[in-house]
RNA sequence: GGUGGCGUGGCCGAGAGGCGAGGCAACGGCCUGCAAAGCCGUGUACACCGGUUCAAAUCCGGUCGUCACCUCCA
């Protein structure tokens, strides 16, 4: 049971190897948090949320970084913008935006990483990496920025396999003291217009970092000189992961043994941009469904498919989620004061497995666990409890591995007196439903079932009596 | 110009030489007072043209279409 997964820079599957037995070792780029996060932030998390999940029932000790960017020209500038007198400090926006990535990836059932360290607090381990590239002779001061000489490092190019001469001219707004176009800022020296709180003390001046030597220095930071997997957006590989790559290996680390790229989410077949103004942000797209329902729908496809929103996807992904979360409630009832009720968690059947191990196969588990809860609901048609209860505990192991167990406490809801009161009305109507249809009289019986039904609450009749669900 | 994807039935979405993953929708049946849910059944799908092979959606060559990245991007 070898994980294998698709690494990126070899550019095919690989079986997984750690560096050291039984540990995974993984950094994955977390946003830059300069506005509210959109469904592809969600949606990348999840992924390596789902990695991370799989390891760890796979028996890997695992060490998930994801980090927070906090300090970039994208926040400044944000402050800038709208800045008026006395208003919002950089810094207080940068958390602002993210205590929003955060209260979207806790609503999702995203575990928190194990560290999730701020771009701010490493700007020690990032002079540090300049200062030995420095040395090296790969990179060079100039103008109060330091540069990374692209020209001194052969492999340049080397996660993307491209040339730098093929590379199209960049459109550099400010190339200061840049001695070539494809050379990239390690460190930018602080601009008169600046905030003084946004920049540190440096050999090359008073500044802040360049984009792409925060990963690298967290990376090391948090995980070491080699760690097992680099994680992020498909977006990300170029520049940002192929700038890492270099970095980090010509200062004389080894770096990450394995790649790996989500894909990204689009709307009606376009990527979402600010120009075209199709970005679907979490917090609206939390309105549109239940929060369990956008995990199935963001988490279901290939993780390093593109996925395509579109209207209907989100009822899609309830129905397909409904159909788990039937099954289990109807196990539960059929099983409840037999000698099965409350039996445990099974192990996830092997194809569910294997599906998992090969380079996360979420779409084939996801058929195999609704092959499970066909067979799960055949034997409840046919009275085998014995299968109803092996059924049901796979159907949960495997929804809890995926994050998606619909019985969870974690995805109900905080209006328990509410949902008193509610049931207690709803009850009381079904009876006198049921009153009416043992003498026989359908017609109020239906009548019932129809004031329930415009209430969008959904009655329905079975051997263990009527049960009643809210419609969503 | 360079690099990398993708094209599968009404829709979504896996698979990767030989038995049609799975979900949604549709149709027929069972069950039901009627429904709903559930179960059983129903589909001659793999962009196009060549080639390899006993056998190709899958491998090879080409064509077309489409998307992404090429220094802001999850």
């Amino acid at each position: 049971m070898t994980v294998r997964l698709y690494d990126t820079k070899a550019q095919a599957e690989a079986d997984f190897v750690p560096l050291v037995e039984g540990k995974v070792g993984m950094y994955v780029c977390g946003p830059t948090v300069q506005s509210s996060p959109h469904i592809g932030h969600l949606r990348s998390a999840l992924v390596y949320d789902l990695w991370r999940r799989w390891f760890t029932y796979r028996g890997y000790d695992v060490t998930l970084v994801r980090n927070v960017t906090d300090i970039d020209d994208k926040i400044l500038a944000a402050v800038s913008a709208g800045s008026i007198p006395g208003g919002e400090q950089w810094w207080a926006l940068a958390y602002r935006y993210e205590l929003e990535f955060t209260a979207g990836y806790t609503r999702l059932g995203i575990l928190p990483p194990t560290y999730e360290p701020r771009a701010t607090a490493s700007i020690g381990e990032m002079r540090e990496i300049i200062q030995r590239l420095i040395d090296s002779g790969h990179a060079y001061a100039a103008a109060g920025d330091v540069y990374f000489d692209t020209a001194s490092w052969p492999n340049y190019g080397e996660l993307t396999r491209q040339k730098p001469e093929n590379m199209e001219a960049a459109g550099d707004a400010d190339p200061r003291g840049k001695r070539a176009a494809q050379d990239f800022a390690l460190w930018k020296g602080r601009k008169d217009d600046e905030p003084t709180d946004a920049s540190w003390p440096s050999p090359w001046g008073e500044g802040r970092p360049g984009w792409h030597i925060e990963c690298s220095a967290m990376s090391r930071r948090y995980l070491g000189p080699a760690f097992d997997i680099h994680g992020g957006g498909l977006d990300l590989r170029f520049p940002h992961h192929e700038n890492e790559i270099a970095q980090s290996t010509a200062a004389g680390d080894p770096f990450a043994s394995y790649w790996v790229h989500n894909g990204l989410v689009n709307v009606e077949g376009q990527k979402m941009s600010k120009s075209l103004g199709n970005s679907i942000f979490a917090a609206e797209f939390l309105e549109l469904a239940r929060p369990i329902v956008v995990r199935y729908f963001l988490g279901a496809a290939h993780y390093r498919s593109t996925i395509d929103y579109h209207d209907g996807s989100l009822a899609e992904a309830e129905a397909a989620l409904d159909r788990i979360e039937v099954f289990l409630t109807r196990a539960d009832r059929r099983l409840a004061g037999t000698k099965f009720a409350g039996s445990g968690v099974e192990l996830i059947p092997e194809a569910f497995g294997a599906a998992m191990d090969d380079d996360l196969g979420v779409p084939q588990a996801l058929g195999v666990l609704h092959e499970t809860v066909r067979a799960g609901n055949a034997a409840l048609d046919n009275g085998d409890l014995a299968a109803v209860a092996s059924a049901r505990g796979e159907v949960l192991a495997m929804s809890e591995v995926l994050g998606i167990n619909p019985l969870s406490p974690q995805w109900k809801a905080d209006s328990a007196p509410a949902d008193r009161a509610l049931g207690q009305l709803v009850e009381t109507l079904i009876a006198d439903r049921n009153a009416a249809r043992a003498a026989k009289d359908f017609a109020a019986a239906d009548r019932i079932r129809d004031e329930l039904a415009a209430a969008g609450i959904a009655v329905e009749d079975g051997p263990t009596g009527s049960h009643w669900s809210i419609d969503s």
